[in-house]
RNA sequence: GGCCUCUUGGCGGAACUGGCAGACGCGAUGGAUUCAAAAUCCAUUGCCCGCAAGGGCGUAUCGGUUCGACUCCGAUAGAGGCCACCA
């Protein structure tokens, strides 16, 4: 009979769910065999559904996770469902049904379609991030986050407990900000004698600001910090979540203003996520993302006095700050990567925000300078990135002192200044920065060259930014840019003006949504805001139920809503729950350690089994996630090691990113004037006023759309409308995204029920390397088809049709040489391409293997059992159904995998190209073990070549070792 | 604007470290089978010249290195991705 796939599909992903074929073993049960973790990123289950791209990653760590078991190695492979999350929410809100509803049906729809693709994964450790077992964990360890500092000196995460330990012990004192440094007179470093030790003793502080110390060394803290707020969403958003000043999620407007909200100190591990990434096998590409995303920039910190302030200036500030105007000098430090251009800063820059600015600001520029900081804080970031060509800007009417050559330079303020990066503040050198030069253009400020070009001369209309020569700069000319910034940083830091200094662009991860739909934080406020974390026995925290779960529309979170659930009244006095909820991310953060014991209620994870399993082997997912989830992931996990919870800095070793599948190619004719990429269309009609032409491409019988070529060229025939022949036209060809405005959607369920979950995966495979973005094209998946129908009739046989062969394997182990030889050639090749994940080349291989026992009038069992064994990690329903047919009982899924013999690669003699000064010209037949100058002898007699080399002097005879042969003649 | 990646037949793609360009699939053309169709099987299929034998040209464009370049180097053009006033 024909092979039926529907039937035949249905029965083994039957079979494998009542067998648990796929039970990952636990350590104590697995005995000596190797593991390997092979991961996909779990979904996020939306009401759409599956999407053709999911299943290119998911049917890749399925073939290696399927051919690794029949390698012998304990495999785990789970899947899992990132459930929280805004879309859910906004879809509960438009039609009023709880999220938990939601998505529980879509979660229901994402497990039967990916059953439905045979995927190989161990069901019973399926986790859904918004099941209040798993978030019970999630809240853990923010909790850990909570109750943990980084230690500066170790560079580690620590329990806050140590850090009291080390203040009482005073090996650390809390620096102006709150945060907490090294003693300096433990270290045996002698004070400067005159400078005032701004330092204090964690026993000089008063309770209130010890806890204030306390709360702000936290790994998650709260801060009051200017926030993307989404009145769309009724949000706060992410940095990352905000594009072109708009919402990822909907494309609302994102405006900013100041908000308390909890932030997780990411930025303490810059440096360690950073240097880690090195040892990772991760594309280049993307560390390089991460790398930029992380921004480590080398340079000199450098303090400007601020110019002796006119006495009005004192006049207006208030009292407190006269005082301390008295006690110091005021100055600003600005960051710089270029400090050998110092001598050319010719003004000063803040950021509009920069707290020294109402100290600077004269009293006569005091109203502009108000203006504009109110101008700045109204506009979003949207329009401040808008208008990045015109720089804008206002004078404060102070000056600060370039303390390298004592000039006198002007203060501005200027929104191209962020106050978020570096100090907020910096030393203009118009000369050098491109900014800086059209800033200095339009306010008319002097343009000071101090670096030249190695060679030419520096551009007058514009900014020299490249390295050079030192110029106009006492100590430091003659110096390239490298040498001099270094000598420049050894200048600042003898004469105590300034320092070497490392600056990231990374910023802390603002860690708190004001939604419904997420993990409520493990923490209690007491009146005055001040945070404890509740014992972890309380844990899970669970969502109150409410059924008015919108957002307030004002900054105050939904579940400010569930009053009873807030307030919470203990022996203590009466506190209230923190009402953010934790954003999509959190859940994704830890998902893969929790794989690995997902049922344990006594610890996030075993201790045992993390050892056994981790790190990641294998990780394979969409590129969008290159820096977010992978950062936060990288970032969570090494606070864990630093704590001791887990055994690797780092959780996923190799990665590999899938490329998207696009919509089917569109095409547009033109007309050509050169004669690449031409083909022929069968115009089949032109509209009326001949702007547009329709066809089909010949050749691929695509239709094709496009403009009117030239009046003229069009004709009308018998059969319609042809292009005149002699006229060559151009058909681009250009493919677009998925989208359902395009309607270029494909559904996972309508191909599956046309071809097949075989037939899909395996055209999916086929299309192209894993890595690379490839077009989707419908017509294609027949030959998948064809293939499998191809090895049933070869190995199944097909008894209803006369023409078609019976079953023809024989009981025999003899195999023809040639044969028996493509076999072994087979099985090397697809077993190296399966590691190398090269799943397009490796079936190949099988096709043509396949194509050589077509033609045969029986198939030996060995063969036929190999081949089976080969096909099962890629089209394994077929092939467990061939297996049973060929008289097994057992799944074939833990079978060996074949072997191939080594001798029985190589042919017993060899073809050789022969070339003549680089052309091949024959090919000759020699014995495989011959020797070079027999060969040399053949290649050089050989009738093809012969007339190539007669009346020529060959210069030089070359043979590469069963390569080819070629001659160089004069 | 910066950084990164890519460009091979009518289409998807192959050629792992420089060594026979176009494996394999789709499409197309011709044939077999069939009353006919589907399905299947066989053959051909980069372009140009030639009846043929054969020859020439070909991996975006131009140039270089090499006995030999899709592969390495330089420039140009085009496409895609990420970041985007980060001092």
């Amino acid at each position: 009979m024909p092979y039926n796939f529907t039937a035949v599909e249905k029965k083994w992903q039957q079979h494998w769910l009542t067998n648990k074929t796929f039970r990952a073993l636990d350590p104590d049960e697995a005995g000596s065999m190797p593991k390997a973790y092979v991961l996909d990123m779990f979904p996020y289950p939306s009401g759409a559904g599956l999407h053709v791209g999911h299943p290119v990653s998911y049917t890749a760590t399925d073939i290696v996770s399927r051919y690794l078991r029949m390698k012998g190695v304990n495999v785990l492979h789970p899947m899992g469902w990132d459930a929280f999350g805004l879309p859910a929410e906004q879809y509960a809100i438009k039609t009023n049904t709880h999220p938990r509803e939601t998505t529980e049906r879509n979660i229901a729809n994402f497990r039967r379609q990916l059953q439905m693709l045979g995927l190989s994964y161990d069901w019973d450790r399926e986790v859904d991030t918004t099941d209040p077992k798993y978030y019970r964990w999630t809240q853990w360890i923010l909790l850990q986050l909570f109750k943990s500092y980084f230690d500066p000196i170790d560079r580690k995460a620590k329990p806050i407990a140590h850090l009291i330990n080390e203040l009482t012990n005073e090996n650390f004192v809390v620096a102006p900000d709150n945060s907490v440094v090294l003693n300096p007179t433990q270290e045996g470093l002698e004070q400067i004698s005159g400078e005032v030790r701004i330092e204090r003793l964690w026993r000089e502080l008063a309770p209130e600001e010890q806890r204030e110390v306390i709360d702000a060394s936290r790994l998650a803290y709260t801060d009051e910090v200017p926030v993307n707020w989404c009145p769309g969403l009724g949000t706060v958003l992410a940095n990352e979540e905000v594009i072109d000043g708009k919402s990822e999620v909907g494309g609302f407007p994102v405006e900013r203003r100041p908000m308390r909200q909890w932030m997780l100190r990411i930025t303490a591990y810059a440096e360690r996520l950073l240097d880690d990434l090195d040892a990772l096998q991760w594309p280049q590409s993307l560390k390089e993302m991460q790398r930029n995303w992380i921004g480590r920039s080398v340079g000199a910190e450098v303090e400007f006095d601020v110019a002796s302030p006119d006495p009005d200036v004192i006049g207006k500030v208030s009292a407190q700050d006269a005082a301390e105007d008295e006690s110091e000098d005021l100055s600003i430090s600005v960051f710089t990567t270029r400090p050998d251009t110092l001598f050319g800063a010719t003004y000063m820059v803040l950021a509009p925000e920069h707290p020294l600015v109402d100290r600077i600001t004269s009293p006569t520029h005091r109203e502009a300078i108000e203006a504009y900081r109110t101008m700045i804080a109204g506009k979003s970031d949207r329009d401040r990135m808008a208008d990045t060509k015109e720089k804008t800007g206002v004078f404060t009417g102070g000056y600060a002192i370039n303390p390298i050559n004592n000039e006198k330079i002007p203060v501005y303020i200027a929104d191209y200044v962020l106050m978020g990066y570096g100090t907020g503040a910096i030393m203009a050198v118009p000369a050098h920065d491109e900014r800086d030069y059209s800033f200095a253009k339009k306010f008319n400020i002097p343009i000071r060259q101090v670096v030249k070009p190695q060679s030419g001369e520096a551009p007058m209309d514009s900014a020299f930014v490249d390295e050079g020569i030192a110029i106009n700069s006492p100590g430091i000319n003659g110096l390239p840019t490298a040498a001099a910034k270094e000598k420049l940083i050894e200048m600042l830091e003898e004469e105590g003006i300034g320092r070497g200094s490392v600056k990231f662009k990374l910023r802390d991860w603002l860690f708190s949504r004001q939604r419904y739909w997420g993990e409520p934080f493990p923490i209690v406020l007491d009146a005055k805001g001040n945070p404890y974390d509740i014992p972890e026995s309380e844990l899970p925290l669970k969502l109150p139920e409410m059924d008015d779960f919108k957002p307030t529309g004002t900054p105050e979170p939904p579940l400010s809503k569930a009053k009873d659930w807030v307030r919470v009244e203990s022996d203590d006095g009466v506190f209230f729950r923190e009402t953010n909820v934790m954003p999509q991310w959190a859940g994704s953060c830890w998902y893969y350690l929790r794989y690995i014991d997902p049922k344990n209620d006594r610890r996030f994870v075993d201790a045992q089994k993390e050892r056994y399993w981790m790190p990641v082997d294998l990780y394979v997912g969409g590129a969008e996630h290159a820096v977010l989830h992978l950062l936060y992931a990288r970032f969570w996990h090494k606070v864990l090691f630093d704590l001791g919870h887990v055994s690797t800095p780092e959780p996923f070793m190799r990665l590999v990113n899938h490329g998207m599948i696009l919509g089917e190619a569109e095409y547009t004719v033109f007309e050509t004037e050169q004669r690449t990429a031409v083909s022929v269309v069968d115009v089949e009609s032109i509209d009326e006023d001949g702007a547009t032409v329709t066809g089909r491409q010949k050749g691929t019988g695509r239709a094709v759309t496009g403009r009117r070529i030239d009046e003229g060229e069009v004709e009308r025939t018998k059969e319609g409308f042809v292009l005149r022949s002699d006229h060559a036209i151009r058909v681009e060809s250009r493919s677009y995204k998925m989208s359902k405005s395009r309607g270029n959607v494909v559904n996972p369920d309508d191909i599956v029920r046309d071809y097949g979950a075989d037939t899909f995966r395996l055209y999916e495979m086929y299309m192209g390397p894993l890595e690379a973005q490839k077009p989707w094209n419908t017509r294609d998946i027949v030959g998948m088809l064809r293939f499998l129908n191809a090895v049933w009739r070869n190995l199944v046989g097909d008894e209803e049709s006369e023409n078609h062969r019976k079953t023809r394997v024989v009981e025999t182990n003899g195999i023809p040489e040639a044969l028996d030889r493509q076999m072994h050639r087979t099985i090397k090749k697809v077993g190296e391409d399966t590691q190398g994940l090269r799943f397009n080349t490796a079936l190949a291989e099988l096709i043509k293997l396949n194509n050589e026992m077509t033609g045969l009038a029986e198939i030996p069992r060995p063969l036929a059992e190999n081949f089976t064994l080969l096909l099962a990690p890629f089209a394994p329903h077929i092939a467990e159904e061939i297996w049973e047919r060929l008289g097994h009982h057992k799944s074939l899924a833990r079978r060996p995998w074949p072997q191939y013999d080594q001798s029985k690669l190589a042919e017993a003699t060899m073809e050789l190209p022969v070339q003549v000064n680089g052309k091949v010209r024959d090919k000759i037949s020699v014995p495989a073990d011959a020797e070079e100058a027999a060969i040399l002898q053949a290649a050089e007699s050989a009738e093809r070549v012969r007339p190539w080399l007669e009346g020529k002097s060959i210069r030089k005879r070359l043979y590469v070792q069963k390569k080819l042969v070629n001659f160089v003649v004069a």
